[in-house]
DNA sequence: CAGTCCGTTGAGAAAAACGCAACGCTATGG
DNA sequence: CCATAGCGTTGCGTTTTTCTCAACGGACTG
């Protein structure tokens, strides 16, 4: 898209906060993207980066500029989707950014079911916290994401809500492994291998413990799921996971889920979520339409 | 907006549906615009126009890109607003599409108000039927409409709602004019000088009248409220119009409305509204506000 | 069947965008 | 305190893009 050219410059600056860094990752020279950015600015009647000894940043009406060919780069990025589904092919790009509990299991299976329906549409799956993935949506660098823990913002939609409960994960030889489900106070007779504080599953356990006046002694933390399974697979360790980022029932790994009794719990969220006001493609709409149904069909709703 | 060029050639072939005739409206040769277009459909993959003998014409795909094309052209009218308001002048520009009702007393005055706040922000007033209203806030022609009459469409959003009822409207020295309500039986014993069959309010009367088991024998139709209240002034005629169209009660002019028994009649509904999803500019947003505040003072919501 | 209006195309002129080289400025480290 | 390195910016010649002008072929109309 030809005439995007000068949106295109102006988000390469503002990325990387420097007109020659932009002028490199667009092929262009410095001196073709300084006059594209002062004939932009000239057209809007106002500067839009202050210019700085090390480089430029964004001011106040910048920051409104950009969001604005953020817009438009998301509105052509539909309409080229809308065409293609027109002319009979779905094609198109996701962007997701989901938790960590969403990437061995869940999102994989989702994602490949959807591809082997409509090949030609392309995915890009980003882990990231909570907090970050809210941003992302924010500035269209994902379309939706799917994310552990709750806190609605102004910017953000909520298009779907499931309970996930944090279930207690050991390894398949386990004291614990066959049970039907445990009490919290069981699971401190064991090392607990706990993910990091600034997850959500970490605060609703904790949460959880502190309500029945039992402190947590975690002997080990992580901000890697991956990791905290390795290590419950080869020890008698405890680590705690929500069920849609645990081993299913019927799978035969290493390692097993067992459910935490209900009334000893926080209740947790999953929410899959939008920028509010946004209009999806119809590659990212209809995957939106596919992961809910998903959700709502294996977890309780709200 | 010079990147927009490509856009505005787009637009103004679809609008006048030639490419010369575009052409001449752009101060433009045909050339020039035919190899625009080309250029826009080869980086598209197809082309948006069907070539005719008399011109050209929007084909499927054109119908999704020009709407597209109206978005982007509202959100940079967003975005300058935006820019202005932060720069502390509020500018900006409001395009409204509203019922006659609107037009003598209720709009007038609340633009005039905003304006005297505001005054770098410039109006377009265009007064439509609900159909052709609704149809200029679906393609971006408007930003907002207020309009009599309710039909709940999918892609327009309802953003206020108050209780309209017709009134009679009758000469300063009619019999009727001194009641502080009358029925409606009572207004048959009048000519009848009514609102084409087209109108919402006409359609509401015909319903109440119907119910009732009276005929309505209509001496005169207008497609013209202004030109029924003229009627009015100078014979005995009954007319018909909502309180926000009619002369308020403290107005000396030459017709006076008078209430007509509630229970006698289909109740009737103003809305305001605007494309659904859609952002509007600062001073869109705040003309809104303004509009919803002062109908729900005005008159009972819902 | 002539006339008219349409979209389209080739060639040259005009305009816009670009690369190159150089300038002035500011933060930084010896 | 000065040299250095990185930054945005500008003048100039070149390349690329876009425009105008003119002409062509096809389709509808009276």
């Amino acid at each position: 898209m030809r005439h995007l050219t000068t949106y295109r410059v102006v988000d390469a600056v503002a990325r990387t906060g420097s007109i020659r860094r932009a002028a490199e990752t667009l092929a262009l020279t410095p001196s073709a993207v300084q006059r594209r950015v002062a004939a932009f600015e000239d057209e809007l009647g106002q500067p839009i980066f202050e210019r700085l000894a090390t480089g430029v940043r964004l001011n106040a009406a910048g920051e409104l500029v950009l969001h604005h060919i953020r817009e438009e780069f998301a509105g052509t990025e539909r309409l080229r989707s809308r065409l293609a589904d027109l002319a009979g092919v779905r094609r198109g790009h996701v962007a997701i950014a989901c938790s960590q509990a969403l990437a061995p299991y869940f999102l994989p299976a989702e994602i490949a079911a959807y591809r082997t329906l409509y090949p030609q549409v392309t995915f890009d799956v980003r882990v990231l916290d909570h907090i970050a993935a809210t941003s992302a949506v924010e500035d269209f660098s994902v379309d939706l994401a799917i994310v552990y823990g709750v806190d609605d913002l102004p910017t953000i939609d909520t298009i779907a809500a499931v309970r996930q409960d944090i279930a207690a994960i050991v390894a398949r030889g386990h004291p614990l492994a066959g049970r039907a489900e445990v009490r919290l106070r069981e699971v401190l007779d064991y090392p607990l291998a706990l993910p990091h504080r600034s997850f959500e599953g970490r605060r609703l356990f904790d949460r959880s413990m502190a309500r029945k006046g039992l402190a947590v002694p975690a002997y080990l933390e992580s901000n890697s799921f991956e990791y905290l399974k390795a290590h419950v697979a080869c020890t008698d360790a405890v680590a705690i996971q929500i069920p849609i980022g645990a081993p299913p029932p019927e799978a035969d790994g290493p390692i097993v889920a067992v459910p935490i009794a209900e009334r000893d719990l926080t209740p947790g969220m999953l929410t899959l979520r939008q920028l509010k006001g946004r209009t999806l493609s119809v590659a990212a709409a209809r995957f939106v339409d596919r992961i809910r149904q998903s959700l709502s069909q294996r977890f309780a709703p709200v």
